[in-house]
DNA sequence: CGCGATGTTCAGAGAATTCTGAACACTCTG
DNA sequence: CAGAGTGTTCAGAATTCTCTGAACATCGCG
């Protein structure tokens, strides 16, 4: 029992690692990947101190990132004065949403560069396949991320 | 002509930016939007040295990073001894399928929690929608990015 | 309304990353 | 095969990022 525990936060500190290698800052992955694994219904942030051993600012800024994100969700808890914090289901789905930002940005920088090459120079010919490319990615993922959303929320309606 | 010029500079340098707030290291970003925007066929390590004003290990490192990345490739320059890079066509594609390896590797991240986590706790449901997800989208990214491909190709050979 | 419990902020310590530049290695050429 | 020209490496400097922890703010309860 005490094994498997602690092969889960293994696990648990292995995610934190490759989110971190991927840019997300360690207290911020590791409080995410404590709310994915745990066990308990949700975590305040003493439990997270805790577990994790991190400051009581490190546990604010890590929920400051993660909550506008929708990775987390404060949970209401009657009878209790903590915050009381959960990781929300289709969180996921959501960070891709989020990377369609990307695409628009991108898109935008392209359109930009392009406004000021001349129509029929190199730079300009790149700036088309880049805006072009960007502008496709952004379009079909849109209906992709809404196709999941949809097959899931389906599935999950069965089940119950 | 000159402000032509240095407008484009600017707007190579705030794509630079964008990308370096996206994790992408400052010189790598410098040197990937110069190619971008340059007007010369080719550039070398010195023409990139000039004009973004860093060392030769910067140049030589933010290469080493480009170019297994498919971002830009060596063009063989014959009577130069100089080495020459270009941008590559089909780049942005290209960074996108790397992706795909970002998604094979939260699926099997989230395989691995599974396989320590108790088939019917909220942990497993957690981990099981992770991975369904990412699955979802590994599936579906891969003939996305092939129908642009073809799709750009096409359209090449038609225009020339 | 005051107090105890909890959350947030932020200056500065500490850690990690990135860049520089000089030494070194390689490769043509005469 | 010597030497000039060019690219690469890497130790250490410089910069940037992240975390800590103590001061402060806020909230709920008696």
């Amino acid at each position: 029992m005490e094994t498997q525990h602690a092969r889960l936060r293994n696990a648990a500190e292995k995610l934190a690692l490759t989110l971190t290698q991927g840019g997300m800052q360690k207290s911020t992955a590791r409080v995410l990947t404590a709310l994915l694994y745990t066990e308990q219904d949700t975590m305040t942030p003493a439990d997270l101190r805790e577990q994790l051993q991190i400051s009581s600012g490190g546990v604010s800024a890590a929920v400051k990132q993660l909550m506008p994100a929708g990775f987390i969700e404060r949970v209401p808890a009657p009878g209790s004065r903590r915050d009381h914090y959960r990781f929300r289901s289709g969180a996921w789905a959501g960070l891709m949403s989020q990377q369609n930002e990307v695409l628009r940005v991108m898109t935008a920088a392209a359109d930009e560069g392009l406004a000021e090459a001349p129509q029929d120079s190199a730079t300009a010919e790149r700036l088309r396949e880049m805006r072009d490319f960007y502008t496709y990615m952004a379009e079909q993922m849109v209906p992709l991320v809404e196709r999941w959303r949809e097959q899931y929320e389906a599935r999950r309606r069965h089940v119950s």
